[in-house]
RNA sequence: GGGUAGGUAGUCAAGUGGCCAACGACAACAGACUGUAAAUCUGUCCUCUUCGGAGUUCGAUGGUUCGAAUCCAUCCCUGCCCA
């Protein structure tokens, strides 16, 4: 691919996913085939979607022409990362992170091309294999001679820890030292001149490239790109059910597309520039074609189609979007429409499992979705049954006094109960 | 080490002997209205409940008291100032 084809920093800037720039860095881009890096943090056995963005710039940043290394932090996640904390993290063990680090790994390799035919292929790296070597001793005389505590002290993210109430550790100090320490090594070892990751570590970036300039000589360059938000502030990438990871096992390709499906209008515009690869006039497009029928929701059905293609392939896609269909597209067709075969294939849907001679006697609602595991306690369940945000096989509750029994059975085995609108879950009897 | 201000539910933050499961705000969940959107209004929001209540909380442990988030003692943690 033609370097000079496409203008990455033009590209990226558009999308909105530029937010700070080291000087000289599109022209670096422009002159050569660079390598540039971002690094993942092993703090779960899965990315999440937060963690879309940073992938997505090593994606564009391989479109471009240019050679992306994706550094999972084996060193790093053993001293815990500072930034946006506002307190000292608790470090994971040993066996967790070695776990969480295979899994990341995995993942990672799904979205990058590998092949070693292309000059550009994607790499892959873990600092802990160089830091391993590294004595204490050499670290702090060797690296942490170069850099002041003056110029680590006045980062953002020491600073407000500093001032805050909780103060931090050694430990957490000298995180951008080590971070930065990756990015001297990869300049050195693999001539890698570029860093990215989100404006959040900006401020380690910037220890990277520092360190390199002194110790090395060098130039390195960095960009970073905005956090994503959410047009209520919300934490972006957290649901009621938790965080939306691109682990299928972890959250289904059906919830997975029902997050994206669920953005609000805000959100959507300034996401399908972010996560999506459509050019420029086709989203034109389709931000016009929103405010002519905002009730069809093209952007929403666009984003989700788009994301969910990228991190589930085809045939997560298409899962997904057949239960979305099952479920929403005629919400007032009774529930026994649904064959037994759409329940059992249904994605997404917590399922429970319950007695059949149970119902067979009749039992009182609130007992029924609290022994079933649907709801916590009776307390909880009866509090939203009052509340009117439960239907059983499409109909709303009307009374904590409703009994269940086997008239209520769809196929002789299945209730369908819901919580609110969206949240589904299937009870079979045994 | 000395001085000083603090530690209250997911977060912020009131409360300084009984009316306290604890004002208020935000977040969250649900309902109405909608487009599986936003805004607005309503309900829920420590745990369990036979809905009458019951149980466990206000950094920790002991104590005073009929009664403590509130008073006393000791300890732990944090900020700030001084050494």
């Amino acid at each position: 691919m033609d370097i000079q084809a496409m203008n990455l920093i033009e590209e990226l800037s558009w999308r909105g996913m530029i937010q700070d720039i080291m000087p000289g860095t599109e022209a670096q881009l422009k002159k050569e085939m660079t390598t540039g890096y971002i690094g993942f943090d092993p703090t779960a056995d899965s990315l999440h979607i937060g963690s879309l963005v940073p992938i997505l710039l090593l994606v564009h940043l391989q479109k471009a022409g240019h050679k992306p290394i994706a550094l999972v932090g084996g060193a790093t996640g053993m001293v815990g990362d500072p930034s946006g904390k506002s307190e000292e993290r608790n470090l994971l063990s040993e066996d967790i992170l070695n776990h969480n680090l295979a899994c990341v790994k995995r993942q990672l390799e799904k979205y990058l091309d590998f092949s070693p035919s292309r000059p550009n292929a994607a790499e892959m790296a873990n600092n802990y294999d160089w830091f391993r070597q590294i004595s204490f001793l050499d670290f702090i005389r060797d690296v942490g001679k170069h850099i002041t505590v003056n110029y680590m002290s006045s980062k953002d993210s020491v600073r407000k820890r500093l001032d805050g109430e909780n103060g931090m550790s050694f430990t957490e100090f000298t995180y951008q030292l080590v971070q930065g320490y990756d990015f001297y090594w990869l300049y050195t070892n693999k001539n890698c001149k570029l860093q990215m990751g989100g404006s959040d570590q900006w401020g380690n970036i910037t220890t990277g490239t520092e360190l390199i300039r002194r110790k090395a000589g060098g130039e390195a360059f960095a960009f970073t790109c905005p956090l994503v938000t959410k047009a209520d502030g919300g934490k972006f990438g957290k649901t009621e059910k938790g965080n939306i990871w691109l682990d299928p096992v972890k959250t289904s390709p059906y919830l997975f597309y029902q997050f994206w499906l669920n953005a609000k209008d805000a959100d959507a515009e300034k996401w399908i520039k972010l996560f999506t690869f459509l050019p420029k006039d086709t989203i034109a497009d389709l931000l016009r074609q929103q405010s002519e029928h905002p009730e069809a929701r093209p952007l929403q059905k666009t984003l989700a189609h788009e994301v969910t293609l990228f991190v589930h392939g085809e045939e997560g896609y298409h899962k997904a979007i057949a239960d979305t269909e099952k479920f929403f597209s005629n919400q007032s067709a009774p529930a026994d429409s649904l064959s037994e075969q759409d329940l059992e294939s249904i994605d997404g849907v917590a399922r429970f499992d319950y007695p059949a001679a149970k119902i067979a006697r009749g039992i009182d609602i609130v007992t029924f979705l609290a022994e079933t595991g649907i709801f916590s306690s009776k307390g909880e369940a009866r509090k939203l049954v009052e509340g009117g945000g439960v239907s059983v096989n499409r109909k709303k509750v009307e009374t904590v006094k409703l009994a269940v029994d086997n008239s209520l059975l769809l196929h002789g085995k299945y209730i369908l109960v819901q919580k609110g609108k969206k949240n589904y879950y299937l009870v079979k009897t045994t």
